[in-house]
DNA sequence: ACAATAGTCGGTAAAGTTATCGATGTCAAC
DNA sequence: GTTGACATCGATAACTTTACCGACTATTGT
């Protein structure tokens, strides 16, 4: 910068200005040091400017596995709305642990950045306190905090396992079961509102049907299978399952297409996610979509709000409500039950 | 840090060496700043260390789309073999846009990264030059510019061609499609691929049976849909397509299917990248491994080696082995044409 | 006893940029 | 001709940290 303050007779502090279009400049001057700044290929160091200014123009994310595709299309779409405003996206995975995560905050946070978007598998809310103390907003995605009062965007949890009990609910299953995720918000949730649904039909909650997850770090699919081999040995065998996720019910699938029964006939399968691949699988895979391109937009739009916000902005939730999407493996069966009356469309 | 040192009675240049595990310190000292670093909550600032020393340990990531598999995969695996040397990864999305593919390299340069790692969609060569100008360090991943002698790490596409299209030819297949990808190198090479294992066997290359690329932006596996539709109003209709990758695959599988033809009995079909869900499809997908996870932490630790060396380090390639995965789709069939014979495994 | 060495610590300067305010010049208006 | 307004540019200081070298003490070897 000062090489070109020399070549053209001008102070540095006039370069500074033009490289950000500050309105001081007359065009001329403006137009040489552009000319100039063009030939050397010049750009100023962005360190530097971040010293100065306060701001890095970065944002992290923390997620538990950039490969689910759950998070991949968040970081995609969040990156995507982000670059439009200028900010770019630094990402870090917590492979689902805790003390992962604690580091990976703790090293994006010496690194100033202006935002952190987290989806976290912490169950305690100390460190986001620290992470408040430092001044740094943050946006929690996903999966929210019992007692923590933060930004948030996600979906409904309680609505999406109510949605997927009720339609399995409606198309005559009786004995149905559940596979839940991991000890976070959403897996709760969507647990509570399959037990709130099976309430309101009048059916029983049975403990035996809630497949908990297993410990040790299996493939997603290898869990869902073991879950299902539980289940078929139950005395009573359940006819329906409702998944937390559906790479978990890909594998449950799995596990009963190599059994040798029937989609949906012997026993109905819906997850949630709404992966671009359920429509192709070996029975497509009925699901909740909860909007992960939503999320991540919507994210990122909350993020850029509260970086364009001079005052402290007090904390907002944005809570999308889940959609249904019904495919094969929950598709209306004539019933072999006793329920012959064709289910009306919510 | 000034006012750390402030409380304990030393000067800043102590508190920084502490903070680096500089030698220079006594053990005494070190704990007493340890523990107001810890009372504090203290972290030095990245960027004003960055400024000093021109070094940010942050590596930038570009690919064509963070939602595919492949390259979720591999921004998986190099964030995890970077953190252990305490990089970070910056990602960014060119969306197969040789255009946006720049600006975000310039814009990454600008922010002075250690590394560059390129899944490039650009056909020339300049922008690289430009890059080696800023003397920052590159791996290219995946694929590569002719003219280019640059680090890179990728799997060998010719191989990838033959082998899969060997494979269809020793299950017995003669007419033999082929459904390729983007104007980019693995596209070119694994057509090339393909053309010599048609050759070598005696069969001949029938331009209507490689399906080009089709404009626009419809999704993959909508375009992988209109090229087996393409396929099959041939006259003398193929026996066996090879995608170049397997959401392609996918799409091309569930057109045949829904046209009432079997997988592999009337069309056998093979696709690229052995993803995940490939066993869990209406029918399962052969596939050419291409070992993503590796391509990911071979580049990750490309780009270590060369930012802990001194001298400038030749241009280095690593060059993975691509391997077979049969499954259903291609399952060796008792040949409805005249090959009874089982062909050996290669 | 003296030099040499090792172990600790600090001072100076520098890294590249920007915020803030002040300085200059030009022009129009009265 | 003076005033004011506007446009254009620059000087100073600051942001936070580290590289490099020098200084001081204590210990060791001879």
């Amino acid at each position: 910068m000062k090489d070109i303050a020399k070549d053209i007779g001008v102070s540095v502090i006039t370069i500074s200005k033009v490289l950000r279009n500050h309105p001081d400049i007359g065009d001329e001057t403006r137009e040489r040091v552009l000319a100039r700044v063009k030939e050397l290929d010049y750009r100023p160091n962005l360190a530097a400017r971040s010293l100065v200014t306060g701001r890095t123009y970065l944002v992290g994310l923390v997620v538990p596995d950039l490969l689910h595709p759950f998070f991949a299309e968040i970081a995609k779409s969040l990156s995507d709305v982000l670059r439009e405003s200028g900010y770019y996206l630094i990402v870090a995975s917590s492979e689902e642990d805790p003390n992962l995560e604690e580091q990976e905050i703790n090293h994006l946070l010496a690194r100033r950045l202006d935002t952190l978007i987290i989806a976290s598998c912490r169950s305690t809310v100390d460190l986001f306190f620290r992470i408040e103390k430092q001044q740094t907003p943050y946006v929690l995605i996903d999966r929210s905090l019992p007692g923590l009062s933060a930004n948030f965007v996600g979906v409904d949890d309680d609505a999406v396992g109510m949605l997927a009990t009720e339609h399995l609910i409606e198309i005559g299953c009786k004995r149905i079961a559940h596979i839940r995720g991991p000890e976070t918000s959403p897996s709760i949730r969507r647990m509570e509102g399959y037990k709130r649904a099976l309430m309101r039909a009048g059916l029983k909650v049975t403990d035996d049907y809630i497949i908990a997850e297993r410990k040790g770090d299996v493939g997603t699919k290898q869990r869902g299978a073991e879950a299902m081999g539980q289940l078929m040995s139950l005395k009573p065998r359940p006819d329906a399952v409702f998944c937390f996720n559906d790479p978990l019910a890909m594998g449950a699938m799995n596990y009963a297409l190599d059994q040798g029964l029937r989609i949906p006939e012997d026993i109905a399968v819906i997850g949630c996610g709404n992966l671009h691949y359920d429509d192709s699988l070996r029975v497509p895979l009925s699901s909740i979509d909860q909007h992960s391109r939503r999320i991540g937009e919507e994210a990122a739009r909350l993020a850029i709000t509260i970086l364009n916000s001079k005052v402290p902005l007090q904390p907002e939730k944005v809570v999308l409500r889940p959609e249904l999407v019904v495919r094969a493996s929950t598709q209306r069966r004539a019933a072999k039950l006793a329920s012959p009356k064709p289910s009306p469309r919510r």
